[in-house]
DNA sequence: CTATTAATCCGAAACGTTTCGGATCGCCGA
DNA sequence: TCGGCGATCCGAAACGTTTCGGATTAATAG
């Protein structure tokens, strides 16, 4: 391992040029500078990190915690999010360490963590409106970035995509297309996304001149296929007015509506119509749903880059002001929804 | 942040002695020794890992690198072997970073990873019998822990489960009722557990006077339902003598086996007998399976802590040679086997 | 010719640990 | 009385950085 001090022996120059050189201070002569570069690679420096961090306070680690139960996702899910933030980090050269705790002591992990300030800051992930975690790290003062947004007055950068929005693309498509009665299967209601699109929902529906029923909206903790299902189901043999079309929370649920509607004898989307958000899980493809399914897209990969970025540039001291960013979700008519009248 | 130096100043004792008697050592009176306990309690002191690791070179971090395209296995798996190894990695204050690196790069990152010196080991899944990550890592004398036996000649800590007994296992069982034909559908052919499987697949064949059909031995990159379904369809309609049994790598293939036999109108087991190993996935319930699946049982989450012990011992620097642990696999006999027989 | 300034460089301290090599003191046996 | 020993304790150096506060030199302004 060669150190700062190798390179200033070698070159007979002080280890404090030679730092100050490397960091690209301006006081240093521009051939001597270079000097210091050659040597620098040739003799494979790397700085150390930990030696770096006692004097500077940054250590170059950012971590994530996530409860053991899997909370409102599956494994797929949050693979792809800890992958895509690995990459993301790894671009800042700054490593990402991964902490799983039982569900009811995270807020202990956290304690802990911050307590022995080993990390430059946090990634926190369905933020809810009022968060422990987020609470307790903003009052320790530690680093954090949220996706989604949460209703505490809390100092911390903010990425989220436009849930309000995008239900509204969504529902206006369906009332375009003549529907009157219109479910919605989401997910966890506490959560800031779900709160979001459910304002959306009603908005849209009084809007079109519709009243809001509660049989049309199904919540449930975990978003997967089961949610879809049982609860399409349930809304199309109540023995109420049945819906003509369905609004998903993500294509899992979708693919449950799917396989629903093949039991009942319904056709999509001649009987039905389906929308749903597109997170872009590799294993859920919209478009090869049969048939393809309309979505509001905004792939959970994208997400990363925001987050790490906005994350980053936070412990490197900008204001918290400029740190939010609220990203459009894209809207794809495909085969999965049709006009009202085509169902006679 | 409370130092070293704080308690020594509260309790007017040396820097040396704080340090010794909450590291235990043996040269400080049992009286001071709790007297600085007890202040390190109350000042909520916890050890800053960089400086120690500035002395000791043990910074308390372990990574493990992955391939972004998730290589042999799938999402689920890959978050079930992080999650196990993160909390595991937790039990003994390591923090545990994930490195998700592009396929064609991962030997990069782990060259960048060890000249930077900051992990204190790696652990290394599905090792290849000539692994240039485990000849890189054990070139350099960095410890790591191997999940699955190399072939070659590396002086490092290794955990596996017996995957010629299990599969010797499978095979008596099936051979005790009768079955003359058994394929195999596997994982990827280069992978060592593959290859002590596949060695005790033509053992067991060999041990009961059969013959060895290539045709009754499909392997495939990823150990997927649709390795099953494909592989299993070949077989059973390729116009050559059909197996009455299948031995399946992992569950998912025997998921996949089992929807192709019903698309075959073929009833397990009356018409082919299904053995799997089970890793234990939560979504692969093997007695969820109808009929419940008969399986040699070894669950993935059962690994993540001999393999954390295995590394850290390493560390701790205790001696290769007693750092091997092999699993048997318990094997469970349900529903999906049956006598030859019961065929006719 | 001198005072000022800009351009470069550097010594030393600091960050929070661990550890080497003693120092001190009381007590025991010779 | 003295050498030695065991039990406790401690000073100082070291790990590899960054950074504060100058120091040195040469060029420039007055």
């Amino acid at each position: 391992m060669t150190t700062l001090k190798d390179i200033s022996r070698k070159l007979s120059i002080s280890v404090t040029t030679v730092s100050r050189a490397l960091n690209g201070y301006s006081d240093v002569n521009e051939e001597t500078r270079k000097r210091i570069h050659q040597a620098a690679v040739e003799l494979n420096y790397r700085p150390n990190q930990f030696a770096r961090k006692l004097v500077t306070g940054r250590s170059g680690l950012a971590a994530m915690v996530l409860p053991d139960d899997f909370g409102i996702t599956t494994r797929e899910i949050w693979f792809e999010i800890l992958a895509g933030l690995s990459v993301e980090f790894a671009k800042h050269d700054v490593d990402f360490v991964l902490k799983v705790s039982p569900t009811d002591q995270i807020v202990n992990t956290y304690q802990r963590l911050i307590e022995r300030n080993a990390m430059d800051g946090f990634v926190v992930i369905a933020a809810l409106p009022k968060d422990e975690r987020v609470s307790l790290l903003a009052r320790n003062d530690v680093p954090l970035v949220l996706h989604g947004r949460s209703e505490q007055i809390v100092e911390c950068p903010v990425f989220d995509i436009n849930n309000y929005e995008l239900m509204l693309q969504s529902m206006q498509h369906l009332l375009e297309l003549g529907h009157r009665r219109i479910a919605f299967i989401g997910g966890p209601a506490n959560h800031g996304f779900m709160i979001d699109r459910t304002r959306a929902y009603r908005a849209a529906l009084a809007s079109g001149g519709l009243p809001f029923d509660p049989d049309c909206i199904a919540c449930g903790e975990r978003m997967t296929e089961e949610l879809g299902m049982v609860n399409s189901i349930r809304m199309c043999s109540s023995g109420g007015e049945e819906p003509t079309a369905f609004v998903c929370g993500n294509t899992m649920i979708a693919k449950g509506i799917y396989s629903a509607m093949q039991i009942l004898g319904r056709n999509i989307p001649e009987d039905v119509s389906v929308v749903a958000h597109d997170d872009a899980l590799p294993e859920y493809r919209a478009v090869d749903f049969r048939p393809a399914l309309t979505v509001t897209r905004a792939p959970l990969r994208d997400s990363s880059r925001p987050l790490v970025d906005l994350l980053v540039r936070r412990i490197r001291g900008e204001p918290v002001e400029s740190l939010t960013e609220i990203q459009e979700a894209e809207f794809l008519v495909r085969s999965s929804t049709s006009s009202i009248e085509s169902k006679a």
